[in-house]
RNA sequence: UCCUUCUUAGCUCAGCUGGUUAGAGCACAUGACUGUUAAUCAUGGGGUCCUUGGUUCAAGCCCAAGAGAGGGAGCCA
């Protein structure tokens, strides 16, 4: 039986078998105290035993990290700290774990540590929430588009195109990489490769899931996604989980609406069913900040964070709005900002931050960002200098959605495709959407451990996704 | 990739101006005590001071190169 069933249906006086992963054991004269965990919830539940019940060869293998199966019979607990405990009958130990070498302690670890060990963070009060939260908000995301006519569509992870120039790729190929086939001129003759042409990991299931909307009207993707940059913050990966929904008939304005109760239903999900993992997490982040300044302690905690979101509306401005208040700020006028604010600059952190965190202190949705700074696919506005992007900020995190309508004008989005330098017939299918039954559609890309992290109150993306790549780092 | 900080026991860290046998807390082992909650108390074992090279009578400490990690920036989700 798992704890979490336990613990929720109470039955006092039932026998039952209890399997998990031993926490700590105290030994008193008269009695033993086992703490096992499952990973069904956070709490473990109190396994008591008086002396002699289990025999002495096996209570000496019953250590912090072994795996054991209890039977007994749940009663009220003498003891406070929990309502029910189970009074062992036996103990049978599936597997061992060497006190000496076992390197979970009962004790605080630090996350740097526990990254090296990924095996078995999972088994700490920390990760197990983490995982279950992120396991909430995935099922959450397909509830939402799956309750409101979106259909879920896997788009290809090996993709032949390198046109939305999302950043580098990384090769998929099967040719030997020490003899590889050389046309004439030196280069690589891909077309001996697997697939007969360059094939990469895809930064995007953007340009595919257009295709879909373009036929079934509301489609999303969730997948893996590969970026091969040089990233090396606590915000990338080098494979991480994005979801894309796109829809047709939908302009700018009906994307930020998506945007804004799409996010709010996710964390608002994750509030009703995490609640107690939440509380953990809450009470992890108020012992780390103890050691903090005042000012860098938050202002709420992490449960507040999430109503708030939950409960406010999204401030939502133009890129050009937002350079006014950028200019009009303090910090700029007193020259503080370290990148200089003008029309036409892509913003920085430190721009975004203070808008987000300063200025507004709530979720913003920045529109219309120049052209020149964003994506060739985005539709052009009637100023021709701005486009209909949308990106949606967080405090603390950032960028968590990046979005836009897209450009359905043949023409236009052929002559952008030229000046950015993308080759026609490498992305021929995307650009016959426009040419047969083309409609104004709109979509975005939502990061996901971003959300996890912002959720979770976590500050390293390491430390939401259960086995992190980044540069130099593939192990587990 | 750039800037910056760090690397000493299983973990978290201290280590003075370069000086003789490198410390603490936790963990672990043993014992005592106890319906205990990361139990408590006592005792004990435990070290490639990241690596390589250099300076010096002498290097954990100074210098150089390299490796790994953290934070910030860029790229973005």
């Amino acid at each position: 039986m798992q704890i979490k069933e336990i613990l929720q249906t109470a039955e006092i006086g039932k026998e039952i078998t209890v399997k998990g992963w031993v926490r700590t054991k105290r030994v008193s004269s008269n009695v033993v105290f086992i703490n096992i965990n499952d990973g069904s919830v956070i709490h473990n539940i109190q396994a008591v035993a008086e002396t002699g019940i289990i025999d002495e060869e096996t209570l000496k293998l019953v250590t912090t990290g072994s795996c054991v199966a209890i039977t007994g019979t749940l009663i009220e607990s003498q003891g406070q700290g929990q309502k029910v405990e189970l009074q062992v009958k036996s103990v049978f130990v599936y597997g061992t774990a060497d006190p000496e070498k076992y390197p979970l302690q009962p004790k605080k670890h630090s996350l740097e540590f526990l990254r090296e060990i990924a095996h078995l963070r999972p088994r700490t009060n920390t990760f197990s929430a983490i995982l279950r939260v992120r396991h909430s908000l995935a099922f959450a995301i397909n509830k939402y588009f799956n309750d409101n006519g979106f259909f879920y569509l896997h788009t290809p992870i090996i993709t032949g195109s390198d046109a939305e120039g999302a950043g580098e790729m990384f090769r998929v190929s099967t040719l030997d990489p020490i003899k590889p086939p050389l046309n004439e001129d030196g280069s690589v003759n891909y077309k001996e490769d697997f697939f007969g042409k360059e094939t990469n990991l895809t930064v995007s299931g953007q340009l595919e899931g257009e295709l879909g909307a373009m036929a079934l009207s509301k489609i999303y993707t969730f997948g893996p996604t590969f970026r091969a940059e040089n990233s090396n913050t606590t915000r990338h990966l080098a494979e991480f989980w994005m979801i894309e929904p796109e829809v047709a008939f939908f302009e700018l304005e009906d994307n930020m609406n998506l945007a804004e109760d799409f996010t709010k239903y996710v964390i608002n999900y994750a509030l009703t069913n995490c609640y107690d993992d939440l509380v953990f997490l809450e009470n992890r982040l108020k012992e780390e900040e103890k050691n903090k300044k005042k000012e860098e302690q938050s202002e709420l905690s992490l449960i507040e964070k999430l109503r708030f979101v939950v409960d406010n509306d999204y401030v939502r401005l133009t890129y050009t709005e937002a350079i006014k208040i950028l200019l009009n700020s303090k910090r700029h006028k007193e020259g503080k900002f370290q990148y200089p604010v003008e029309w036409g600059i892509d913003l920085q952190s430190e721009h975004e931050r203070y808008l987000v965190e300063k200025h507004f202190k709530k979720p913003v949705i920045l529109t219309n960002y120049p052209k020149d700074i964003k994506a060739f696919y985005m539709k052009q506005d009637e100023d021709g200098k701005t486009v209909r992007a949308m990106d949606v900020l967080f405090p603390g995190i950032g960028e968590i959605i990046g979005g836009s309508q897209r450009e359905d004008d043949y023409e236009k989005l052929l002559q952008r495709t030229k000046e950015v330098g993308i080759h026609e017939d490498t992305i021929w299918w995307y650009l016959e959407t426009r040419k047969y039954g083309s409609a104004p559609h709109s979509g975005f890309g939502l990061g996901f451990e971003r959300m996890v992290l912002f959720v979770t109150g976590m500050t390293n993306i390491r430390d939401v996704i259960p086995f992190p790549r980044t540069p130099k780092s593939a192990e587990f």
